[in-house]
DNA sequence: CTGCATCCTCTTCGATACTG
DNA sequence: CAGTATCGAAGAGGATGCAG
């Protein structure tokens, strides 16, 4: 019987919650309202999820008729949205901007993650503000391990890419600074003149391209909401 | 580290789905919004779940923030929602109105239950549409075991009681039918009129109070939202 | 009765490794 | 690239106990 996972009520929100209200789900389900559509690409937005865990899940989404999988030429190869779908964007959203409003920064700001935040900054780049040439930007974390320490944003017509390795190209910014002040920058909860004043962030290079940061990098989504506590 | 039950992101959605996207929760966090306060009355909203768990899940809201425990100086602890929880009001509703949306009714007339139904309907009937008088509606279900089949609900003064034992007033008005029928009217997937038509439904006794009674059965929250799937 | 705590069993999850 | 397989650990459910 179904017993053993059900809810046993008619609710509606028993019954949306049978569904969506499991560990992960939710984190999926935004991988796919960002656009998001194949299996490694939706790993990559949920990397300390077991393989076999995601494959589990979506397969429940599936059955669920919240996504369905396009299978192309050859095997099932990627996921989309149906329409049932694509209606919980509303959920999703407002349960991000509860978190964010509610969820104190102490401890959001436990779970730094450097290739989650570096990922979520080349997707919402502004590249208006920069000039009109390949720019690099350098960031540098150094109290992280090595591996970690150097991410590179490449934009180039328009374009932004992700490097963890040195691309060679002359850096046009050098950004420096604790994960901890570039997420809460991210996040809405500083400034980048905030944290350069407090000396948690340093900047080096293209003094335009430098002042003109808070522009070009992208918030997230949630930044422009008013928080309620610290 | 807290690796095991945190998500390890600093993203919104993800901090809130550690805390709200637990098994149950959502449907304790649906009893509050419902005015709810103390434990065993919470109990009667989520019968399935094993008090042990209930009582971890609402330390665990409080150590949220979501909810707070007002300890009365005498009287039995009473729970009450945060200025924090009560925002989370819109999240409930609109997960609600998604599952009532795209959730077939085949799939949620699974889980029926009569006393959670008859408790709903005790909560919302509207007693203006009735005479100015008490008024006793019996409820029976034959296809139930004894113990679950025959409910009544009694309107005096405004107030109404539900009893699951007969108590002793002449009967105004028996519906007798499924529990499936009268789950979809209160559901809004089908009405009174159509049930008793396809006679899934009947009823006995004062005419006025039958004619009437798609007014004063008051219907779940969901009912009038318009459903995309069978 | 209310409001849990304990004990035990069963299911689910996470980490790692491996395959077509 | 797109998943399976395996196995120990954590979590959930059920029964029972117990203090106020």
């Amino acid at each position: 019987m179904e017993s053993t996972s059900s809810y046993g009520q008619f609710c509606p929100v028993a019954m949306a919650s049978e569904i969506i209200c499991k560990r992960w789900t939710t984190l999926i389900l935004r991988e796919f309202l960002r656009g998001t559509t194949r299996f490694n690409d939706l790993r990559r937005g949920v990397p300390r999820m077991s393989p076999s865990l995601l494959s589990k899940r979506l397969k429940e989404l599936v059955e669920a008729g919240v996504i369905e999988s396009v299978s192309g030429s050859k095997g099932p190869a990627e996921y989309r949205l149906t329409p049932a779908g694509e209606e919980l964007r509303g959920v999703v959203r407002d349960l991000g901007g509860w978190g964010h409003r509610w969820i104190e920064s102490k401890v959001s700001l436990r779970n730094l993650d450097p290739s989650l935040l570096m990922w979520d900054m080349r997707r919402s780049l502004r590249p208006e503000p920069l000039p009109p040439r390949r720019c690099t930007i350098q960031f540098q974390y150094p109290e992280l391990p090595q591996v970690q320490r150097n991410w590179w944003l490449v934009i180039d017509e328009g374009n932004v890419d992700l490097c963890g390795f040195d691309p060679g190209f002359e850096v046009d910014l050098l950004v420096r600074g604790s994960l901890r002040s570039m997420t809460s920058v991210w996040m809405g909860m500083s400034t980048v003149a905030q944290e350069v004043a407090k000396r948690q962030l340093h900047l080096d290079g293209d003094p335009a391209i430098a002042s003109a940061m808070q522009h070009w990098l992208g918030l997230s989504s949630f930044a422009a909401m008013p928080r309620r506590v610290a």
